[in-house]
DNA sequence: AAGTCGTGGGG
DNA sequence: TCCCCAAGACT
């Protein structure tokens, strides 16, 4: 083997640190001061996979009344996987990343068919389900069946990398690896989903991005970073790109009352969510940007519009998207075959769609119009 | 490995 | 205002 380097020595503890003083004073830290929230009620399965789907990237806060809105609509594995899938996206409108709907509803189809409705307790049948990676993994498999396996988030990255002084980039995959490497060795037996959480409790409350309260911190006696007084300086994190500008032209189309609509192809940037009719332009003439939104709803929806006034603009950031919009009102002049992504729906039954944040500021902006008029 | 995939809160 | 970032997964 050729190469082949020792790859224990990266992954153990330091000597120094005493890792039942820091594991017990962590539990004991987490007993006392962990948060009531709607997921730690009990230790179902489903309730535990459900909340650690809706809470990747995405705050405690925010999710709370998602979770309470969706356990009651789709209280059981089985009453997921045999929800049509509208009302699941519709339930997580809002919440963003939305392929994680579409893949919990499917891996919920497959517990049901495949494992009779038990969300399955080994890591390798719960890593084939959609959606479910290496953290979700460790996260269901520990809270929910007591099994000793790390659960590492930016949370435990980031306490892990100030507690021992770990300077390696959190972006990069290979330091989860490691990390989860090291975070195994500390999970003690009969409380590994309390573990696991008291590390993120701790990310969340003291060990925080900024500013963190080392004060009042439960296991400062081991923290390596604070003891060099660099621990405003951890982890260490490469730098996001920004967002690439794209600049859209929407057309809100009207005919008796009524608006025309698409759904987006299932794949890719919001996935099966509705959307007034937008194409992307590079030019920068008005009567150009109006003659390609013409012969794109003539392409797309066999529908002849006549651009009737601008509205305004609309800006939405993504994570690597900007996309600035502008708005036109039109009229539908003829037409009478909708493609079947396409419909033609009463505005005031347009809450039955799932739109994303985008286009709700769109409809914001009809109704500041209309508001004005 | 690096890009794709949302949204809202807080310093 | 701007930027970071929050219980990541998938390609």
């Amino acid at each position: 083997m050729a190469g082949k380097k020792a790859k224990e020595l990266p992954y153990t503890l330091p000597e120094e640190f005493h890792v039942f003083g820091f594991s017990s004073d962590l539990l004991t830290w987490y007993d006392s001061q962990k948060r009531d929230l709607p997921w730690r009620i009990n230790r179902d399965p489903y309730r535990v996979w459900v909340s650690e789907i809706m809470l990747q990237q995405t705050r405690v806060e925010t999710v709370k009344s998602y979770y309470a809105n969706f356990m009651e609509k789709f209280p059981t594995v089985g009453a997921l996987a045999e929800a049509p899938e509208d009302e699941v996206l519709k339930a997580w409108e809002g919440l963003g990343y939305y392929s994680r709907a579409r893949n919990l509803q499917a891996a919920a189809r497959e517990v049901q068919a495949r494992y009779g409705g038990i969300v399955p307790d080994t890591p390798e049948d719960i890593a084939t389900l959609k959606g479910v990676g290496p953290y979700t993994a460790g996260a269901i498999l520990s809270i929910a069946y007591e099994k000793v396996e790390p659960a590492v988030d930016g949370n435990v990255m980031r306490v892990f990398s100030r507690l021992l002084y770990l300077t390696d980039d959190i972006a990069k995959p290979a330091t989860r690896i490691k990390i989860e490497h090291l975070v195994r060795q500390v999970i003690p037996r009969g409380r590994a989903g309390d573990f696991n959480q008291a590390l993120m409790e701790l990310g969340a409350m003291v060990c925080v991005p900024r500013s963190p309260q080392c004060l009042t911190c439960p296991v400062f006696d081991y923290c390596m970073a604070r003891q060099e007084g660099v621990q405003e300086d951890l982890p260490i994190k490469g730098k996001a790109k920004p967002p690439r500008p794209v600049h859209l032209q929407v057309a809100v189309v009207m005919r008796d009352g009524q608006v025309l609509i698409n759904k987006r192809p299932d794949t890719g940037l919001l996935a099966g969510m509705w959307e007034f009719p937008m194409v992307e332009t590079e030019v920068e003439r008005e009567s150009a940007k109006q003659d390609v939104l013409n012969n794109s709803l003539r392409d797309r929806f066999a529908v002849e519009i006549e651009v009737l006034e601008s509205l305004g603009e609309v800006q939405h950031t993504f994570s690597h998207l900007q996309w600035n919009m502008q708005v036109w009102s039109c009229d539908w002049i003829e037409g009478d075959e909708l493609p079947p992504n396409a419909r033609l729906v009463a505005v005031d039954e347009l809450d039955i769609y799932t739109f994303p944040m985008a286009h709700h500021k769109i409809r914001e902006l009809m109704q500041q119009k209309s508001d004005r008029s």
